[in-house]
DNA sequence: AACGGAATCAACCGCGCATGG
DNA sequence: ACCATGCGCGGTTGATTCCGT
């Protein structure tokens, strides 16, 4: 027997939210902050349950959102998160300021899981779709990624753990898709996790420390993976603490910048070593060709919903400063919009720094409970 | 233009965990 | 120790939109 929803047993509204409810929610949280959930709806006015206002407000009121489409490094830097964390779509949404983890579960499932199908990658372990069925047809170790690859130091790829394979270092590329090669040796991408670093100064969309959990046998996980998005550093690492093995894969896809390890972190689950990536990186090779993966499609779409968004904004706001924009990237295909969080709202441009700020102090509770911010970032709603 | 399947995305559901009484 | 409550997460659903025929 499950437990009854609450709005059952309230008898409250559920479905979509009307403006009239958004505006509501958004007045009130503005003013008083949300508090505890439960008593935000009767405050507010509104027929629906706490668990249903948080919700909206997390994943489409909230003035720090991005929306719009994922731009190409937030696709990567997506696909490598989910190769260590697995489906800890809170975890990696923390990693991606302005996204939540539903709007990044979406896309994760309608599109990039296609995608790595399509190029003949496993999306739920993250290894070539050839070589899983070897592997289930010979129910054996793995050896090796499949044919279709080649060597190339585009991607890095680091001995596994003594524990289970020789420790000869292998890098590969998939010559099917250009792309870097994030293939893993890793069992179980549950047994690890990156872990929010509140006092290293890193961007919320860096991976600066691991933790290794060795009793659930994390140290299999093998592959570095490095994507970095203009000067920000997103090396997802492999996790034997070899200074000088690292150093090797690092130098391999040419970065340049001063990273080092350290041991010198426990883990607050107390069961594993945690490493600690310190860089005051730039990565000058930019991220890694990923272009068959482009979300070419609909782009001229997405921008319209962004403008309808922005009006959706300028019902809250009263007016609108400024209208999304296309960036053109090198790659004629490659595009970035900018949206109202990143530059229409400038009443919200001070609350969005704020936030920034505290998601590096706070990496691990991005939305913070203070919604004094709100009110002095939101304005006069 | 109409239809149907695919894709997208907002929202719900149920569970586990944390906390406080 | 137990229970009630609230919160957060991941999985899933269902409505809407898109797109090909």
């Amino acid at each position: 027997m499950g437990r009854q929803s609450c709005c059952y047993k309230q008898k409250l509204r559920k479905g979509l939210w009307s403006p009239e409810e958004d505006e509501k929610l958004i007045r009130h949280i503005t003013k008083y902050g949300h508090g505890c959930w439960s008593s935000v709806p009767k405050q507010a006015g509104l027929e629906r349950c706490g668990k249903s206002c948080r919700l909206r407000w997390i994943n489409y009121l909230r003035p720090d959102l991005k929306r719009g489409t994922f731009s190409k490094q937030e696709e990567s830097l997506i696909i490598e998160l989910h190769a260590v964390l697995g489906n800890r779509w809170s975890q990696i949404a923390s990693r991606l300021p302005g996204r939540t983890d539903n709007e990044i579960k979406n896309f994760w499932n309608s599109c990039v899981k296609k995608k790595l199908r399509q190029s003949g990658i496993d999306p739920n372990t993250h290894k070539p779709l050839a070589e899983m069925e070897d592997k289930t047809s010979n129910s054996g170790d793995l050896k090796a990624p499949a044919t279709t690859l080649e060597k190339t130091k585009h991607s890095v790829h680091k001995p596994a753990s003594s524990s289970s394979s020789s420790g000869e270092s292998r890098t590969w590329k998939n010559s099917v898709t250009p792309t870097r090669g994030f293939f893993h040796d890793h069992e179980s991408s549950s047994a690890c996790h990156l872990s929010p670093l509140p006092h290293s100064g890193f961007a919320p969309d860096c991976a600066p420390l691991f933790e290794m959990n060795q009793e659930l046998n994390c140290s299999t996980i093998s592959t570095v993976l490095l994507s970095v998005p203009s000067g920000n550093i997103s090396a997802l690492m492999s996790l034997k603490p070899n200074i000088d093995l690292f150093r090797d894969e690092i130098d391999g896809i040419q970065c340049s910048s001063d990273v080092y390890l350290s041991n010198s972190r426990r883990s607050s689950m107390n069961t594993g070593s945690v490493i600690e990536l310190q860089s005051s990186t730039s990565f000058d090779g930019g991220i890694l060709p990923f272009s068959e993966l482009t979300p070419e499609k609909n782009a001229h779409v997405q921008l319209e919903r962004e403008h309808e968004d922005l009006k959706w904004s300028e019902y809250l706001q009263g007016t609108i400063t400024a209208s999304a924009t296309i960036q053109s990237q090198s790659h004629p295909l490659q595009y970035d919009i900018k949206t109202e969080s990143q530059s229409v709202l400038v009443g919200l441009g001070t609350w969005q720094q704020n936030q920034q700020g505290q998601q590096q102090l706070q990496s691990s509770n991005i939305y913070g409970k203070d919604f004094h911010m709100v009110s002095v970032g939101f304005g006069q709603v």
